[in-house]
DNA sequence: TTGAAAGCGCTAACAA
DNA sequence: TTGTTAGCGCTTTCAA
């Protein structure tokens, strides 16, 4: 029964008593056959446990059922919730996810868009990196594999889906604003990528709206390890007159916040707010809870995967689309006002 | 210059006025050619933009260079780590990564190791799940796929790489013993995975050592959400006698136990203490931070990789191996003595 | 050293 | 309704 060797349509159709062509339409029910030999050749397949070869399939379909996905890093909680979510509805939908880590560098992204396109991926999602690419993703485009940027323009004919990072930073420094904060420290991970311009364009417009100017000093905007973040911290509440409130965009800017803070021996909300941008376990589960403005990473996943879905389906009108997720303020116990 | 489609051999062959034979030839530097044609063709080669089809190629070579990955959770950070180093390992040496979530399903995971035998992965990593699915591996096994099991056990001719929780929980409750500690209650997530079932020997084997019976009112072993471990660490703190120490296996099962803590308004480490096993941002940055056991995830993603490509290659032995990864005790703040 | 041709496993067009 | 055949793009015999 399990024999040492893969089973083929030959052999399928061997066992049936059919020609390999009839074994195909029988097993994938198209044109015209027999209901007869459909049963026979389904059963004969059953038996030897006959798979269809997907690479077969694909060299003659044109078409993989692999859509490809690019980001920083995937272990950053917020790609790896997103992939998660986009993987199981792509798979429910028949389709492969086949993942690949840029380390937001340009060559390892323009390599990896070179072995996805090789390996003839049907689609791509690319997430945010430093790094353009065009002409890698114009080729891609001329042969019909649709792009879907998350968080990153990839040109104007591919859709899209973004986060609303600029409302996420406004809607927050509006909130520390309207608690009565004036000097707001901004630590954001790295200005050169699209969400943290967004972010950064967000924090400027709610103090603008209350006619503070963005002050250089209270803005900290590098892609740095934790400890770094931290004494930045120190370094800005040295500042005299020092902030009453850190607004911290991503994860490490938060951990580098608190650690830093807690060196000092500064209590939160007491001697300074904190709010971060993007919910994590850490953020929920801190003592005390820190205040975020956060979004769905699955619902992210999902309509990424829908996206790309979308374009792939040749009966959909299939036109690019561009989504924007929305966030909200979930208010916890970091935040207070100024001297309370 | 860049055209519509994309280009094939042919095309390079012809550039180059040559067979495709010897175009083959001389872009895969095999058999006789002359150094001139392999310049020419190359030249037309780099001149047209070719890029060999991977999928034609899998056909001819019946090797697709993907590997499969199955774990519960990719989102789950100790996976999510984990895959990223093995990515890139694997990127390394020319292979892709196809990642699947099993949800911790048995058909789940069955699918897609059938979509993945389908798909002609090169090999398989499995992590840890509620399933067996044995017919399905021994089949892959038989079709010459290396199958490298990750905290789990996937037939005795197959790698393995196991991180020591028995030893990571032995450990910790050593530690705590150490200190004084005679009442330890247990979180674990899942007494059904491999990982978990270790865990729970290891705190036993300690236990047993210094003359203790394991109390079962004293282990909660559920898959369950935080709120839930929350709501289980306060019963377990109103038993009488108190545990003085929780020894919480995995994240989850560490933020509902601070949580539940917190809600108390119990304080760590004066009134009860916490240990860890396994790391995350939320123990390093909790405040007091958390003692753990932990090991190195990099590492694990690095091995997998390794072991899947000692496998893969054919010039070596190739025989199966298993790997023990260490952990290591990293004491914070978060454990003192009873009463002290 | 090169070209011609077979064939990987499959589907689809065309004949029968 | 079924069988035969071409061909997806590539590598690798086998002849020349």
């Amino acid at each position: 029964m399990t024999n040492r060797s893969r089973k083929t349509i030959k052999d399928v159709a061997a066992a049936a008593g059919v020609s390999i062509g009839t074994a195909s339409r029988a097993l994938n029910r198209r044109g015209r056959v027999s209901e007869a030999t459909v049963i026979r050749v389904t059963n004969a397949a059953k038996k030897l446990g006959y798979q269809p070869d997907a690479i077969a399939q694909s060299l003659r379909l044109k078409s993989t059922m692999v859509i490809g996905m690019l980001v920083t890093d995937l272990s950053n909680p917020f790609f790896a919730g997103v992939i998660r979510a986009a993987e199981k509805r792509l798979q429910q939908a028949g389709y492969a996810l086949l993942v690949g880590n840029t380390d937001n560098e340009s060559e390892r992204e323009g390599a990896l868009i070179d072995l996805f396109r090789r390996r003839r991926v049907d689609g791509l999602i690319m997430g945010p990196c430093a790094a353009e690419n065009v002409p890698l993703l114009e080729d891609l485009d001329q042969n019909d594999v649709p792009i879907v940027g998350y968080d990153r323009d990839v040109g104007s004919d591919q859709s899209g889906l973004h986060v609303d990072h600029r409302r996420a930073a406004y809607e927050a420094t509006r909130h520390l604003l309207n608690l009565g904060h004036e000097r707001i420290a901004l630590l954001s991970s790295s200005s050169k990528l699209s969400p943290g311009r967004e972010r950064i364009a967000g924090y400027t417009e709610a103090l603008a709206e209350r006619g503070f100017e963005p002050r250089d000093d209270l803005i900290r905007a590098h892609k740095s390890s934790m400890d770094f973040v931290a004494s930045e911290a120190l370094s800005l509440m040295s500042l005299r007159p020092a902030p009453t409130a850190f607004l911290t965009l991503g994860t490490r800017m938060l951990a580098g916040t608190l650690q830093g803070l807690r060196q000092n021996g500064l209590r939160i909300p007491q001697d300074v707010s904190v709010l971060t941008v993007g919910d994590t376990d850490l953020a929920r589960l801190h003592a005390p809870s820190i205040s975020t403005v956060t979004w769905d990473l699955e619902l992210v996943g999902q309509m990424l995967a829908e996206l790309m879905l979308r374009r792939l389906d040749k009966s959909e009108d299939g036109a690019p689309q561009r989504i924007i997720i929305p966030t909200q303020l979930i208010e916890r116990e970091s935040c207070g006002s100024p001297g309370a």
